[in-house]
DNA sequence: GCGACAG
DNA sequence: ATCTTGTCGC
């Protein structure tokens, strides 16, 4: 039994699994967290939404005022299956294609999963760096790899998240109060304090920051467009 | 061998 | 993520 056999994967996805491994830890050295070059004004909240075989990928660019300045989406089949650990090539494929159809050049971009809180360091919002070469910033709801203690229960309060070794690797983040916490880790050229700082700083009153939270609300919205849903009573 | 396991 | 209505609680 290997990881293969999680979800009932089979053998014809083993070879890929192997070589995915490989290629995270290929990039594992060129991670670097190095501080902010210039300040934010503009930032960017990704996220994907599924129906059937595809897979919709929003991008919305706001400012640091919450001004929506831009929307920009792609959809297309989907073929590698989620395997945690592995989201960067289920979903990165189609977030690739709707960021050629964005004209902005965001300082951040928020992603919806972990940057370096992952087993090898290679979160989704890592591996999209490497492509974007943008700072990148992973909000997560859950954990996915990591050790921490729950948060304060007041709205900024937070902890970090260390891996085996007790380094730090990210944080969480109470967003919103009586609310489950976020998983902030930074994705790629930024440091885990300023990613901690902008996850907070760009949420409002909800528990998700408004970049992440924007691009799940369209991605719901645009894929009920795309794919209209209606009930026994022919009404949407 | 067993438990964990982003979306 | 997705399938799905109402419902309990802050």
């Amino acid at each position: 039994m290997n990881k293969l056999d999680y979800n009932h994967i089979h053998d014809f996805i083993d070879l890929d699994y192997k070589k995915c491994i490989n290629i995270q830890k290929s990039l594992i050295n060129q991670i670097s967290l190095i501080p902010l070059s210039k300040e934010v004004n503009v930032v960017a909240g990704v996220d994907l939404s599924f129906y059937k075989e595809f897979g919709l990928a929003i991008i919305v660019i706001i400012d640091k005022n919450f001004n929506e300045l831009e929307v920009k989406y792609h959809y297309q089949e989907i073929e590698f299956p989620y395997i945690p650990g592995l989201l960067a090539f289920r979903e990165l494929p189609v977030f690739l294609n709707a960021w050629k159809k964005v004209t902005i050049r965001p300082d951040i971009v928020f992603f919806d999963g972990h940057g370096i809180a992952h087993p090898r360091k290679m979160g989704i919002a890592t591996h999209a760096s490497f492509f974007i070469e943008i700072p990148t910033i992973g909000i997560a709801k859950s954990k996915l790899y990591g050790n921490f203690d729950e948060p304060g229960n007041n709205k900024g309060d937070y902890s970090y998240i260390y891996d085996k070794k007790d380094k730090k690797i990210g944080c969480v983040i109470r967003t919103r109060e009586k609310t489950k916490p976020v998983f902030v880790s930074p994705g790629n050229f930024i440091t885990i304090d300023e990613a901690r700082y902008f996850a907070l700083k760009f949420s409002t009153r909800y528990k998700l920051p408004e970049p992440t939270r924007l691009a799940h609300y369209y991605s719901q919205k645009i894929k009920n467009e795309i794919f209209p849903r209606r009930n026994a009573n022919g009404k949407i």
